[in-house]
DNA sequence: CGGTGTCTTGAATACCATCAAGTCTTGTGG
DNA sequence: CCACAAGACTTGATGGTATTCAAGACACCG
């Protein structure tokens, strides 16, 4: 696999201005809002990357906690071989991990998909807050359970299933996910789509190749609509059978 | 897959008895003693189950959250067509999820391995102490976030890796973890070892057949010896490389 | 306009699953 | 104590799913 000379780190937080949180699709969601809206009112500071950016490096020491507002990014864990497998997606509103606020040392990296708009927490001030906030703490740890609940599928995905299971089911999950956000068009299982098919590979543990052959399947047989960075499932209920097969 | 008859779920809880701590492997580790033990002194049941019973169902609510004493179980996802994954094997100390504190209905089983005898505790009861401990909390969560990177790394293997690798990663992985019980025999690498070999497969996606396969070739290169429920590693380094080849 | 990234398709190959038969051990009831 | 059944493991033959390799089409960008 090829070296990716374009990724280099974020370096240039911007003035914080009071950014447009209302664009935010998951602004009723997150953490996030609790965190900077007043009585809390947290310090932080807001970054802007393009695609393909990486937001922080695998074993590096991170003093903040992200916390992504605009665009799709994802967690990857490098092999020395150059292999990748992404660990998770993540939407606006989603921390980079739960984990990390105990653990400045992450074990994967992180990368923008789309141009990312995110900020960071210092961690401590979170750590002192959530010790401080009984219920915030309990919004915190139920956050931290779905997210070890989705790892835990994933490995069952990866274990267990075949190739059209893992992809059926991954749309199936990003589809739900988007919808919770309002990111879908409205009644339709239509949305915005910006993952190329080697992120779905290093997501399902499959190769690019294979990948497209399998997209290629789903659209002849009707399931699927995908092209142009959009995404429609046309048919459902055959496409969760697809992802339901044992 | 066959279905196991023999597999009923532990019904009756011993009396209470103050049952020797001193033998538990992991009793310094473990939040067992803390909660356990004055001055907390949560009231807890305690169960003993012969090797095989399952020790709670999926899908099933549960109120106590189990703390394995004795022996080892392993944490399942049964899929319908018969299949299953081993999300995760229990050794003396261990909780049974972290997660499970915040979702009385578990996705996985548990099922025990060898005989096994473990303490229940009350959610709520954990919860209330949690929260006033701040010290214990925290605790708690590095457990948390540990199990959780545990976890992710299980994805990178099954998603990513080959059979040797994976099989090599997990004894390794629990040569180390019965390392820190004190479980492995003094200086050396060898060690009880209860696992069946299709134990090995479910934990690591594949099938029996091929488990068998490949610990014999490793075998026959030296590299560990495993038999009558014993394990040893006789060339860690080099058992190391294979474990580390990408 | 070349360069890079993305996707597609076909052919050859590798890895692991499946199927099957046989050995050995363990546990159980007669 | 023996006979029998069930579980655990091994080994070889065969097959299928996904990988690897390769070539070409297409879009986008500086």
């Amino acid at each position: 696999m090829s070296a990716r000379p374009h990724s280099t780190i974020a370096e240039f937080p911007q003035s914080r201005t009071s950014t447009t949180c209302a664009a935010c699709a998951a602004y009723d969601l997150s953490l996030c809002r609790t965190l900077s809206e007043a009585p809390l009112a947290l310090q932080y500071s807001e970054y802007t990357v393009p695609a393909r950016r990486i937001l922080c490096r695998q074993h590096e020491l991170l003093d903040v906690v992200p916390v992504i507002c605009r665009g799709w990014a994802a967690s990857i864990v490098m092999l020395s071989d150059g292999s990748r497998q992404i660990l998770s997606f993540l939407l606006p509103g989603d921390a980079v991990s739960t984990a990390l606020l105990f653990d400045a040392r992450p074990y994967f990296m992180v990368e923008a998909i789309t141009d990312v708009h995110y900020r960071g927490f210092k961690r401590s001030d979170v750590r002192t807050v959530l010790a401080r906030q009984p219920d915030l703490l309990d919004s915190f740890c139920r956050t931290w359970a779905q997210a070890t609940a989705r790892a835990d599928q994933l490995i069952v995905d990866l274990g267990r299933r075949t190739a059209d299971e893992r992809i059926a089911r991954l749309l199936l999950y990003l589809a739900e996910r988007l919808a919770q956000r309002g990111m879908t068009q409205r009644g339709t299982m239509e949305m915005e789509f910006p993952l190329r098919q080697h992120h779905i590979a290093d997501a399902t543990g499959l190769t690019p190749v294979h990948v497209s052959k399998v997209l290629s399947e789903f659209r002849r047989s009707g399931l699927i609509k995908i092209s142009e960075r959009s995404l429609t499932i046309l048919d459902p209920e055959r496409f969760q059978r697809i992802g339901h097969m044992r």
